[in-house]
DNA sequence: CCTTGACCTTCGAGTAACTCGAAGGTTTAC
DNA sequence: GTAAACCTTCGAGTTACTCGAAGGTCAAGG
């Protein structure tokens, strides 16, 4: 298989599997006689599971060593526990924070509106300014 | 005064309000002879005023806008209130995609403890590959 | 045989919003 | 007079790609 088709069996950029490559979080392929890279259905497997890792938020410096641990035969297993149990906590963190951002927006635009009824005129950077810094 | 002093004051890394200036943000201050740059009281309220709407997620380029908006003395209302639609807008899609993502990491989490319980010796990798691809 | 189009290659730069380090000048206090 | 704590600019690093340029390869059609 050549780059592209490996990519779409994979649901993945033939640019992102470079780059993959690139910074070692996937092998280097064999290549053509011309140069081509060269994948077989086991890098389909591979990538797919890459793939997965990455949408579930983990960070690619993580991913690389789940990968390496998996190529060096060692299951993976605790490594990729620890770094989903992290991840969720970060996920959690990240929700806390855009919900509070979510509910000052709300209010801040619910506010502005309000002004623009009575006033239309007045300013809503004023209700922005005013609130608490 | 100095730019660690009206970043003290602000909120705010001086090495970010370089930066902010470096892009357009916030105005090229006044110098002293010796070239240090300086600030006065109007300084810490506009920081702040960009501070607080890089709270709420609004980026750099939109804020740019709305400094300058304020800095030709036209009321950026307008501007102010459609980008915190939009924001509003961007952080539900966002929280969306992260409670995915959050109840999928918990899910494999749970099913990974309790294959874990049952055969200690088994992968949780294995449930991460055969998970939904 | 030649061309056309769709591939492929590498390399460098661009994205967002900072953050850090190096190399060097200034100010303040002791 | 000198040391600490500032300040300056510039360039590079961060994360995870994405895009464009310049050029090579391959299969089909005329």
């Amino acid at each position: 298989m050549r780059i592209s088709q490996v990519a779409a069996a994979a649901g993945m950029n033939p640019a992102t599997l470079r780059y993959y490559e690139s910074v070692g979080v996937l092998p280097e392929p064999a290549r053509s006689a011309s140069g081509y890279r060269r994948y077989g259905e086991e890098d389909v497997a591979l990538i797919r599971f890459v793939r997965r890792l990455r949408a579930l938020r983990l960070p690619l410096d993580d991913i690389k060593q789940i990968v390496d641990l998996r190529r060096r035969g060692e299951a993976p297993c605790a490594v990729v526990r620890s770094a989903m149990r992290r991840e969720v906590v970060a996920v959690d963190e990240r929700i806390l924070e855009l919900t509070r951002v979510r509910t000052e927006l709300e209010t801040l635009i619910a506010e502005s509106d309000a002004v623009d009824d009575e006033w239309p005129e007045s300013c809503v950077c004023h209700v922005v300014e005013r609130s608490k810094p």
